[in-house]
Order: structure tokens, then sequence, then C-alpha cells
DNA sequence: CTCAGTGCAAAGGATTTGCATGCCG
DNA sequence: CGGCATGCAAATCCTTTGCACTGAG
């Protein structure tokens, strides 16, 4: 991502935080940071690892609060932890490579033509019934190379 | 489903539990008939309610058992509690409409061809990487009908 | 000054586990 | 008889919450 896509992101975040009431703050900005160079969902400890002087409990609340922004998204998998991931409006439309057995997210992305493919059929699907739908999620699970 | 098939179903979970060192008890049977008869995954509270004898630690527990024995598969939503369904090799492979509000869970199908383009883009996507696909997950999420 | 943000410690809640008993093989 | 299955109750562990304090506006 280039610098003025990050400086333009945060600024997005920031305008998106005040909006809901909230504040920018250093420890939310290290959060949202350590999501965007990850090119993959991290867990809470994992996020603290890297941030030691962020109280775990801090980084549940600030993670909820970057939630109910609409600022990341949370990734719940058998995984014993949740994993966390900027939103798909600010990262881009991406799917995941799951790890069954050990939990473990990558992402990656399949051929616009594809998506466009999806989607149609999946309007379609989604006509029948009730449902407004919001996005659609595509997934592999396997396992990864450290679990063979 | 069709009698022969629902006693076949039983015959196959039966082997695979043997297999595994595990007797097919009535609870056990109870759960497998349960989850035969949704055509959405049940929570363990909704599974409960239709088997009021069976103790909420059993169901826990038998629900462990057949998800190790290929059986069941665990769905985990943001909603408080996991959902479980047949896994897809006794089930037929289906997707999720899932509601971002209350973690319900529908099943649903697409067209075979749908799912072999699907199938080939996402084979060319995993050859690059050290995963070993096992299989694929599509799900559209969104918002039911109730918690419009 | 006011109020959101933070750290620490305690609470909450779904899921798991220990133990004694019952039952199938 | 031996071992798995089950109930009940207690323990776990991720996550949330209460409270007092600090800092920005």
């Amino acid at each position: 991502m280039a610098e003025s896509d990050l400086s333009e992101l945060h600024a997005t975040v920031g305008d998106r935080l005040r909006g809901a009431g909230q504040r920018y703050t250093p420890s939310r900005r290290a959060l949202v940071a350590a999501l965007v160079g990850a090119d993959r969902p991290p867990t809470i400890p994992e996020l603290l690892g890297d941030r030691p002087g962020l109280a775990q409990s801090s980084a549940y609340r600030n993670l909820s609060v970057l939630e109910q922004a609409g600022i990341v998204h949370r990734i719940v998998t058998n995984d014993e932890h949740a994993r966390f991931e900027l939103a798909e409006d600010l990262a881009g439309h991406h799917h995941h490579l799951v790890c069954g057995r050990c939990g473990r997210v990558e992402d990656f992305t399949v051929s616009a033509s594809l998506e466009r493919s999806l989607e149609a059929a999946l309007a379609k699907v989604a006509g029948g019934t009730g449902f407004a739908v919001d996005h659609h999620r595509l997934d592999l699970v396997g396992t990864c190379s450290d679990c063979t």
C-alpha cells in the first residue's frame, strides 16, 4: 500500500471514529496499523505481542469499538481465539485460506470475472429468500504447510 | 430423504463411530436424527430443547465425539452458541445464508455449473500455496427476515 | 472541568473435564 | 467383568465489565 493511501486510510478511520463519538487514540492507531501491515488476520495475543504496553482489556475494548464503527471485522474460527482484520471496504474484497488444524488464516483473491459470476449467481439465490444480503464469504479450508 | 437412505445413514454413522472405538448410543442416534431432520444447523440449546433428558455436558461430549469421527461439523458464528450440522459427505455439499444480527443459519445450494467453475478456479489458486485444500465454503451474510 | 480512554482486577458465560454410577458387550 | 457413556458439579478460558485514574480538549 502506498504512503498516501496509508494516511488516507488513517484519515478515514479517524472520521468514522469521530462519527461514532470516539477518538482516534495512539492505541487504536497502533491496532489499525498492525492490521494494515498484516497479510493475515491476527488474534488478540498476536496483536498484544507487538504492543506489550497495551492492556488486554483495552485491546478487546478498542477492537470492539473499531468493529462497531465498521473499521475492523471479527473472524471467529474453531480456533481458541478470535481473529481481526480491516473491514472489506478498507482492505478490499478478499477471501481466506483457513487451516483446519491450527486455525491460521491467510488472505487471497480470485479473478474479477469469477467474482462477477459469483455475485450474479448469489444475487439470484438470494432473491427467493427473505434475507437482505450484505456480502458473500468464500473460504478454502484445508491444512497449512506447518501442520502437514 | 428416503427411508432407506436414512437407515443407510445411520449404518454409516455407526460404522464410523465403531471405527473410532465408540458406540452408537440412543443419545447419539437422537442427535444425528435431529440434525438430519433440520434444514438449518441448530445450537446446543436448540438440540437440548428436543431432548430434555440429555444432559448438556453429554450433548457437548457426544457432538465432540461425532465431530472427531467426521460425522458432524461445528459452525462457529458471531452468535453466542456454536451450531452443528451433518458433515458434507453425509448431507451433501451446500452453502449457508448467515444472519449477521441473530446468527441464524439457513442452507442453500447453487447450480452444479457454478460449483464446477468455482472448484476449477479455487484449485488454481490453491496450487501456488502450501495449503492442502480440503473443501471450500461459500456463505452469504446479511440480515434475516426476523431481524429486518 | 468534563468525559472518553486505559489498566487492573473481578465477573460472565459457553464449553470442557473429573468423578461416581449405570449399562452394553 | 471391563470399558464406554452419562449426569452432576466444578473447573477452564476467552471475553466482557466495574471502577478509579489519567489525559486531551
